[in-house]
DNA sequence: GCAATGACGCTCT
DNA sequence: CAGAGCGCCATTG
């Protein structure tokens, strides 16, 4: 089962991020790991989702792997349902159930963002 | 404190 | 382009 959070109050940020992305958008976890402030943490995010429990206004469908694919967490059945979710916002599939990263790739400009790449990219 | 696990990411084959 | 392997860090037992 989800390993829940002992206590651990970092997540909020991660949950804001995710909250942050538009209907039609998606992410990477590595991307929102970025935008939290925590690069390289991209697992910590998987967590995170996970520890939602499908009742949270997160839109945790938004959220995808590198590969531009919907990671599994033990129940086949929810990647299906991710899927629909995402297509229902208009994000497209290709063949082999992957998203178009191209065409649907979230690009925040908010200050938050640009402060997290300032500090990956300093002059 | 050490070993095992995980909704990841990148590189090589 | 697809699949497999290794590395990353944090949480849990």
């Amino acid at each position: 089962m989800p390993r829940t959070p002992k206590g651990s109050g970092g997540w909020e940020r991660i949950y804001a991020v995710v909250r942050r992305i538009p209907r039609g958008r998606v992410a990477t976890y590595g991307q929102v790991a970025r935008l939290c402030g925590m690069p390289g943490r991209a697992r910590e995010v998987g967590w995170a989702l996970a520890a939602l429990g499908g009742e949270s206004a997160v839109p945790w469908q938004r959220v995808i792997n590198a590969l531009g694919r919907i990671s599994g967490r033990g129940e086949p059945v929810a990647a299906l349902v991710q899927r629909a979710l995402l297509e229902r916002e208009g994000v497209a599939f290709a063949s082999g159930g992957r998203v178009d990263l191209e065409a649907h790739a979230w690009r925040p400009r908010a200050a938050a963002a640009r402060r997290a790449r300032a500090r990956r990219r300093p002059a």
